[in-house]
DNA sequence: CATCCAATCTGCATCGATTGCAGATTGACA
DNA sequence: TGTCAATCTGCAATCGATGCAGATTGGATG
C-alpha cells in the first residue's frame, strides 16, 4: 500500500475526495497491525474520530481493494482480513491464536501440479496452518 | 470418505443412530458432485426426501467434517464447501465459473518459506486461481 | 411385540459479517 | 460563496451458519 500522502493524491487526480475519515483510515493502515479486520480497524478509528461510521470503513477498505492497494484475505473462519503488503507472498495462520503473519515462498517452479486438464492458474495462494511461535506446546486446537 | 455402508457400521458402533437422513445424504456424499455446499446437498435430498430440513444436513456434514470423514473448505467467498476426498490435495478455482477441482502437488519439500521465526507448520493447503479448460478465453471476471 | 429413552429431526429465532439504500453532509472547483 | 457530485451515516436487509425447544424415532431391552 501506498503512503497516506501518496493515496491522497491518487483520489485528488481520479477527482475522488480526501475526507477526513479517509485519511485518518490511510493512517491507521499504513501504521498500524499488519492484518486488520473490518471491525478492528474501526474500533482504532473510532477511538481517534467518534462517530465514523463502520460502514464507511467497510467501504473505504473495498474501493483500497480495488484500488490494489490493499488485498483481502480470508482465512476460511471469521471475518476478511485486510493486507496492506501488496507484494507477492503467503500466510502462516496459528491454529491457536488465530493470529496472521506473511512469509514468502522460493521454488513455486519446481513444484508438480496434476492433474491440470486444460486449467490455467493464474495465480497461487498458500496458507500454512500450525503453531506461532508464542502458541507452540499449548494445549490443543479450540473453538474460540 | 467411507462408502454409505462403512459410515452406518460406524455409526452404529459408536451408540449413534442410522436414520434415513443421514442414509440419504451419506449417499449423495458418496454419489454426487465433488464439492457441494450445505446448501446444494439440501436441494437434492429435498428431491428425494421433501420435508428434509437445512438445519439435518448442516449438522450432518459438521458430524462428518467431526469425524474425519470429510473436509470443510473455503474459497473465501460464498458459503462453504466440503470435500469427500481426504486424501492430502489442494485445489483449483476457476475466477469465471467458481468450480473446484482437486488436484496433487509433489515437490513440495523443495520449497523456502521465510522467515518462519519459530512457527511451525503443520499443514499447507494451496489454492489455485485462474480459468478451468472451459472457460479459458471469456471475458474478465466478474461478480457471480 | 410393547416400552422406553437418548439421539435425532424440524422449524424457528438468532447471530456475525457484510451490503443496500436514502437522506444529510461536505470536499473541491468555479 | 455557491454548487453539486462524492461521501458519510444510520438503519434495514441479506446471507451463511448456528442455538434452541419441543416433537419424533432408532434400536436396545423386557
Amino acid at each position: 500500500m501506498r503512503s497516506p500522502t501518496e493515496l491522497a493524491e491518487r483520489l485528488r487526480a481520479d477527482g475522488l475526495k480526501v475526507t477526513p475519515q479517509r485519511q485518518l483510515l490511510f493512517r491507521l493502515l499504513a501504521d498500524g497491525a499488519e492484518h486488520p479486520t473490518a471491525d478492528s480497524l474501526y474500533e482504532q478509528a473510532s477511538a481517534e474520530m467518534p462517530g465514523i461510521s463502520l460502514r464507511t470503513v467497510y467501504t473505504t477498505l473495498t474501493d483500497l481493494t480495488d484500488m490494489g492497494e490493499v488485498t483481502a484475505i480470508s482465512l476460511g473462519q471469521g471475518p476478511m482480513r485486510f493486507d496492506t503488503n501488496t507484494e507477492h507472498h503467503h500466510h502462516l495462520v496459528c491454529e491457536h491464536c488465530n493470529s496472521v503473519r506473511d512469509v514468502y515462498v522460493e521454488g513455486f517452479e519446481s513444484l508438480t501440479v496434476e492433474p491440470l486438464d486444460g486449467f490455467e492458474p493464474t495465480d497461487a495462494s498458500i496458507v500454512f496452518g500450525g503453531r506461532c511461535a508464542s502458541c507452540v506446546g499449548a494445549p490443543v486446537p479450540q473453538a474460540p
